[in-house]
RNA sequence: GCCCCCAUCGUCUAGAGGCCUAGGACACAUCCCUUUCACGGAUGCGACACGGGUUCGAAUCCCGUUGGGGGUACCA
């Protein structure tokens, strides 16, 4: 059978870590098999569902390269299905319609807390007479349409990634609430449980693959593929993404969602490649490597069961390695937006080029940070190098004029100059390179020291740079 | 509370009963390279949660304990 699996985000926010994740997963079992990956916007919370999110979302799968075959779908859009499937289940008889007030049920839940129970739905309304509902209806309550769960029963699946699991109907809460009930009768928007199923259905979904935080809702979606005279689909709960305490990942842990990492200066290569590694690893141990690599291999049997915590260290490490291979080229295109946005500008494509290429082996994240000296027209000194830099400003300004005269053009050049200019003040090169530094940088550290002269050189900054130390 | 899932270095992981004196990567430490910081190279530190079984033999299988996580909606 062909695989078509697919990641079905809802709107309430920006494309999250976890979803990009399981997106990802996805993704990979769908290159790995020819297989479909289908994208659906499950937008049926109208309070919380935003169309910038729904933007905010497609954007970052773009970003990140899983592109979807089939989509995207709306749930909103789709709701005469649900209606119909609804109908379906009533006219079976295998769904009734709930009048319970939100403060009965809430009354029910803590009374059966108070008891130490689990909190869950008596199905009190489930063989309600014509004349009781007649009754409800005349309070003018609007109900809503329960799905009927069968009591005792037990749930089983083989999970693709867990193994068997099995699971008590009595453990689901009673009855299910599957969709609302409008003013005038009609059938309103499902539930999340229930469209889900009806979508998967109508989709072909063969795999569903999501977060182990939907565990508890397979049992129930397998209830409701039977109600329908369906075969469920093969499921697969991936483990979460943690934070540094071990909780689900949240907002408040650094960043969530893919547009935040982004702005941090991630690669999405390197992104991705990270999130493949929290959960799966490559048969060959390779730790680098393009996610359409990992699509040839991909498998369920080698993702890990438990949560993986998200580590900052290693996900620098891996940008840093893809910063480090990438051709100065793409390197400059891929950093120019993030200088540009500090209002590093230079129309010197050259020496730009030369500038990134100088900067790339030493960069962990796209940043503006240690470009900006280079592109200031006046520095800004750290204490300790400003400090230096006065000690040394004579034998700075007398380095400028040499330098003006002899108007080195290469880095051997500058070498050369510099070591006859030492040989002349009596000291060593290696003496002279630590004032140079700071007097022309501002800092003790940073980049290779000759190849930040030049450039700096070129744009006409170094002589007055080396000239204008502040007394 | 109840239900479910999980458990190898600080972190991500390899490990399908003997190949394990438990391997790799990140981080950390030291050294080398180097004008500095990085990069790179080398070395080191560092784990099978605990207790019972099963077996000639267990990190691997079973049970329990503990710990962690998830769920428990007229959210998704």
């Amino acid at each position: 059978m062909t695989v078509r699996v697919r990641i079905a985000p809802s709107p309430t926010g920006n494309l999250h870590i976890g979803t990009a994740r399981t997106a990802l997963f996805n993704w990979l079992y769908a290159r790995r098999h020819g297989g479909t990956f289908i994208l659906r916007i499950e937008d049926t919370d109208r309070e919380r569902s935003r169309e910038e999110y729904v933007q905010n979302i497609l954007t970052g799968l773009q970003w990140l390269g899983l592109n979807f075959d089939e989509g995207p779908f709306f749930q909103t859009q789709r709701l005469s299905q649900y209606q119909a499937a609804v109908e379906t289940l009533l006219a079976r008889g295998l769904a009734y319609l709930c009048y319970c007030s939100e403060a009965e049920l809430e009354a029910l839940r803590q009374s059966q807390r108070a008891q130490k129970l689990a909190p869950r739905y008596d199905n009190r309304h489930r063989h309600l007479t014509p004349e009781q509902r007649a009754a409800y209806e005349a309070e003018g309550r609007r109900p809503v349409v329960r799905f009927r769960i069968e009591e005792p029963r037990e749930v089983v699946w083989h999970d693709l990634v867990r193994g068997e699991i099995r699971w008590q109907t009595q453990d689901l809460g009673g009855d299910m609430v599957i969709a609302r009930i409008e003013a005038d009768g009609a059938i309103g928007l499902p539930l999340y449980n229930f469209a889900v199923v009806v979508d998967d259905l109508e989709m072909g979904i063969t795999q569903v693959v999501r977060g182990e935080d939907h565990i508890a809702n397979t049992a129930k979606q397998i209830l409701l593929y039977e109600a329908f005279g369906a075969t469920p689909p093969a499921f697969g709960h991936l483990p979460l993404i943690l934070n540094a305490q071990g909780a689900k990942i949240s907002k408040r842990d650094g960043a969530t969602s893919v547009d935040e990492f982004r702005q941090m200066g991630f690669l999405p290569q390197a992104f991705t490649n990270y999130m493949v590694l929290l959960g799966w690893s490559p048969p060959d141990g390779q730790e680098l490597f393009a996610i359409e690599q990992a699509a040839q291999q991909f498998d369920f049997d080698r993702v890990n069961k438990a949560g993986a915590r998200f580590d900052w260290d290693k996900l620098d490490w891996i940008n840093g390695q893809y910063l480090r291979v990438l051709p100065p080229a793409d390197l400059l295109a891929a950093i120019l937006p993030f200088w540009q946005a500090a209002g590093l500008a230079d129309d010197d494509g050259p020496w730009l080029l030369d500038l990134v290429t100088l900067l790339g082996p030493g960069l962990t994240r796209l940043t503006a940070a240690v470009a900006a000296v280079y592109f200031a027209d006046t520095v800004t000194f750290e204490d300790e190098a400003l400090a230096i830099a006065r000690d040394h400003r004579h034998l700075l300004a007398d380095f400028a004029q040499v330098l003006a005269a002899a108007n080195p053009q290469r880095v051997e050049d500058a070498d050369a100059l510099l070591k006859s200019f030492a040989k002349e003040q009596g000291v060593k090169k290696g003496a002279l390179m630590r004032p140079l530094r700071c007097g022309l940088m501002g800092s003790l550290h940073g980049p290779d020291l000759l190849q930040s002269l030049m450039l700096l050189h070129r744009k006409g900054k170094a002589i007055p740079r080396l000239q204008g130390i502040p007394a």
